[in-house]
DNA sequence: CTTTATTTTGCGTTATCATGCAGTATTGAT
DNA sequence: ATCAATACTGCATGATAACGCAAAATAAAG
């Protein structure tokens, strides 16, 4: 267990951190400063580093594997700012008496939060997560797409759920994703998801799309679809930042 | 049950919290106390950050699990146990491989969360919230009936949710009632609630009916269907109790 | 092989956090 | 109304973190 190190370079140490963390869930700052050799300052640089590229979870006195099981409830603690912003440009998209249609994810929930108490519409979602947050609202309508829940992603999904999508349709429906690009436009990484999301925007009249800045100009494995079908970005820069200005076009910057 | 644990970081007392009360519905201060080796004055405030973030309710004496706290009911946290012990014992009705439908509620909510870890079989459920924690359980699958979210049940009902219903067929149907009564068989007050009902009756080969004792003998308005149709009723008193012969039939009482 | 630039590291300082304790207030049950 | 259990407040203490800087190590260039 006691492993003795000697000038070690950062990126070893980095792999042990990591190797640590994986075999006992957590680190403790003071013990790699033992086991490593080094200044706790630099342990502390190193799990900062680590954190920042979020391989670990950072906390007061250590770091905690990134897998580290937490009850659902508790999942989306860290909406982070930039996600509040842009779910809150979102809500402005949407209209008394309109029918919108979500997917699931943080940014939707945190959506799903800020709708006004006093917002009478219909909402599809195939989140039970953001179904159960939208019914706080007294006056909206919540219907759940039914389908396979997906544990990662906790969005139903599969072939029920594409059958019952292609039986619906709304004026608007929000998306969130992972990777949007000048010239592949809109892509994921999961054929599943990929399979939903092409069924939300056949069933919906507007689309747009929620993105956090960071993730601007990334593409995956599988298109979803082209810019020119998305109507609405909504980031959380200011529609006039520079970084949008190669998306204008048929699509309104929000 | 005495977990000793060591220099825990913040976070994990955190998540050894909720797991708790997710496991037992309730914690007392003291007990976290000495089971996590802090004072008293950690574990409150432990629990203040929790309840502060809204993932669990903090009460005089400890906090309660919030997925607990329905919108009905709420009034004694130790009636609670009846409702655990029928959980407890509904698990035993399910085998490997098995297909399951369920309803909603407290009670079904404490049986997702007691199906073992090791247990492969595949779920329907009409209720978002029970559908999440069975998407807990690693073997499982996990089907959620779509349909238009019930603000106050917190389970799909309407057309689309029947109509769902008459297409899947399973193994086993788990349903809770407020009525039950030898001559009126099993009844419910809501026209919604009862259509559901006899849909989730038509899907399944067997059906088992929770019921915490003191609901026994009440009448509703509607009639869901008669005692013969009903496979095994569950209820928080031992098969032997003499409340219970007067069920005895067709009825396997559990 | 020097010399120079860049990065990394350790240390002192100051700020922040976490925790237990003592005293006081509040609660809930009887 | 009383009493014991539980909560809150403020504070002291030790632990951890952040900041700035200078020494040391590493890499790059001449």
């Amino acid at each position: 267990m006691n492993i003795i190190t000697t000038g070690m370079l950062k990126k070893e140490r980095h792999a042990f951190i990591i190797r640590q963390i994986n075999l006992h869930n957590k680190v403790l700052s003071s013990d790699l400063g033992l086991q490593l050799q080094v200044s706790e300052d630099t342990v502390r640089r190193d799990l900062n580093e680590l954190a920042e590229s979020g391989k670990i979870i950072k906390v007061h006195g250590g770091a905690l594997s990134k897998s580290f099981h937490f009850p659902y409830e508790q999942k989306d603690v860290y909406a982070q700012d930039s996600k509040k912003e842009v779910a809150r440009k979102a809500i402005g998209l949407i209209s008394e008496g309109m029918t919108v249609l979500t997917g699931g994810g943080t940014t939707m929930l945190e959506m799903a939060r800020l709708v006004p108490d006093d917002l009478e519409a219909t909402f599809f979602t195939i989140s039970p997560v953001v179904a159960l947050e939208l019914a706080e609202k007294k006056l909206l309508t919540v219907n759940l797409i039914g389908g396979t829940l997906n544990k990662n992603a906790q969005v139903n999904m599969g072939a029920k759920t594409i059958s019952d999508l292609s039986e619906i349709g709304v004026d608007l429906c929000f998306l969130g994703t992972n990777g949007i690009d000048l010239k592949e436009g809109i892509t994921d990484s999961e054929w599943e998801v990929l399979q939903v999301k092409k069924a939300m925007i056949k069933a919906s009249a507007r689309i747009a799309i929620m993105c956090i800045s960071e993730k601007l100009n990334s593409v995956k494995k599988m298109k979803v679809c082209s810019l020119s079908t998305i109507d609405y970005l909504i980031t959380d820069l200011s529609p006039t930042d520079p970084k949008l200005r190669p998306y204008e076009g048929n699509t309104k910057i929000i």
